[in-house]
DNA sequence: AAAATACGTTCAGAAAAACTAAGCCTAAAT
DNA sequence: ATTTAGGCTTAGTTTTTCTGAACGTATTTT
């Protein structure tokens, strides 16, 4: 037919990104935290993209999604679409502003590995200002405005990543608790603290240690690590603790090890950086500090 | 610094495809015909990415706008970035929907040439689903939704393009007016018929016959071609015609040619297609239609 | 010199898009 | 049998985007 409407335009860009953000990442829900939206306008989105195309593009199972053929086979060009204007936008940040560093970081690590160490990361650049964001999931670096992130990873760094330091994990707690405790079986007798991201800790370490006892569920689990933290001080517990985030503490003496034992996990804390920022001017210096991993 | 605001987000999708418009076409006039909204949206666009980003990217003058340096800079890779974008949208499209096809031409040529065409189109892609749109500026088929595009051009297809023919112009009149007129310099005394975006074409076939007066701009200007082919037919002046716009009136009689003398033009009725519709299971049967320029 | 023209800007209001919150549904895991 | 994870829907709200009209300023034209 021979129709002549309005100027037809294409598909929203918004919607574009959302279906590429839940294609690659097979979950609406994963897709909402990348983009920081609620599920519900992921759905939305989609759905927007669907009615434009005209077609399907998942087949929604109750416990999660499928991709349609189509949507499979188109994939790959919009996330490397995504991925050239991500790091477009990358450009223009670190260009127009390449003393402005923006950090992401497991909320740990921001204040207990990180915030003692932003001094010297703004003594070497002077110039820099540096702003720390309070993650629970690590970003798309490729998509989300961060200069670095700083997670636990078992992959190992590629091009743009470096190993800072293993994971060590061992129990801590007051002095006051460790004199109650002579063997891993008195664990038994004390509360013992969890970290909500890291629920089965104790469990690795008690399993590496051959104690024969699961570790009691029971203990008290805080969603923040510092606040375990703060109540091991307290003496509110013995807390499974990373090596990383409690090393002050220790020297201090506020804090203790009852046990020797150590356990090392596969994963490792990893820097990862954008490629915008690895050209940036202050690259090597922050590099150097982060590497340093002491 | 150390503060730790709520996760940031990017700068709107939207304000990077009006920079990027803006940026490649130099004129946010231009941007703004081609996203088909008003100056003033892309003005405002502009304004909040400078804003996220912190600098400047276009210094305005009176008579339009530079691009900064950084904007130079960063230009390719947005460019880049929406051409994959763009083409993603296109496959999507035409994989979703094989047997719809777009067609954006310029008013006169869907009207008068394509028009007749498109029964053949229909037939031969018996289930295509043919939709024209017609536009006073071609398109940029990277970006919108058309499959082909069908304009005059000065420049030589590329390989997702084709020529169908070139464009000849002549004088035409309803018979009654040809009896009035022997040589050329009767044309003084006839109400010369203009169209719009083609208004020195009388001026171009007069010098070409080395007319010593000019063109009387006085002649009425039609902005379509249609309406002041309409009003030739009924004898209301001398048109210039484009031959490929006038052949059917020609062969039946209701218009002539009252001088023999035609003008070909450097520039030529154009076909352009996007890659994604060059896949197309249509494809080579569409084209063959348009190439058979009669 | 004056007028017309091209371009970008601004502002307020209006329209459209995007988002959230809350409750619902289903299948899998406990 | 419950709980949990993942997605859907709807209504209502917030944010973004767009337009229309008037303005300013340099070029061209007249």
């Amino acid at each position: 037919m021979s129709l002549s409407p309005r100027r037809p335009k294409g598909p929203h860009l918004n919607s574009l990104r959302a279906f590429e953000a839940a294609a690659r990442l097979q979950s609406f829900a994963a897709a909402a935290d990348e983009l920081s939206v609620t599920p519900g306008a992921v759905t939305q989105h989609v759905k927007t993209l669907e009615a434009w195309a005209g077609t399907a593009l998942f087949t929604r199972n109750a416990r999660g999604i499928t991709l349609t053929p189509l949507a499979e086979e188109l994939l790959p060009q919009f996330t490397d679409a995504f991925d050239k204007l991500g790091s477009a936008v990358h450009s223009l940040r670190s260009k127009a502003h390449p003393e402005r560093i923006r950090i992401a970081a497991l909320p740990s690590i921001a204040q207990l590995w990180l915030a003692p160490r932003l001094g010297k990361l703004r003594r070497i650049a002077t110039e820099a200002s540096v702003s720390v964001v309070a993650l629970e999931t690590p970003p798309n670096l490729a998509r989300e405005p961060f200069d670095i992130s700083l997670f636990y990873s078992e992959t190992p760094p590629g091009e743009f990543g470096l190993t800072v330091s293993d994971d060590v994990i061992f129990p801590v707690c007051s002095p006051s608790v460790a004199s109650r405790l002579n063997t891993i079986d008195d664990l038994q007798n004390e509360t013992l603290l969890h970290d909500g991201s890291w629920r089965d800790d104790w469990e690795k370490w008690l399993k590496s240690q051959g104690a024969a006892h699961a570790a009691p569920k029971s203990g008290t689990v805080h969603s923040l690590f510092s606040v375990a933290l703060e109540e091991a001080r307290h003496g509110g517990g013995v807390l499974m603790a990373h090596e990383l985030l409690v090393q002050d503490f220790l020297k201090e003496g506020v804090l203790v090890q009852p046990f020797e034992a150590t356990l090392t996990l596969p994963r490792k804390l990893t820097a990862k950086f954008t490629p915008a920022f690895s050209r940036s001017p202050v690259f090597s210096k922050v590099k150097q500090i982060l590497a340093d991993g002491e």
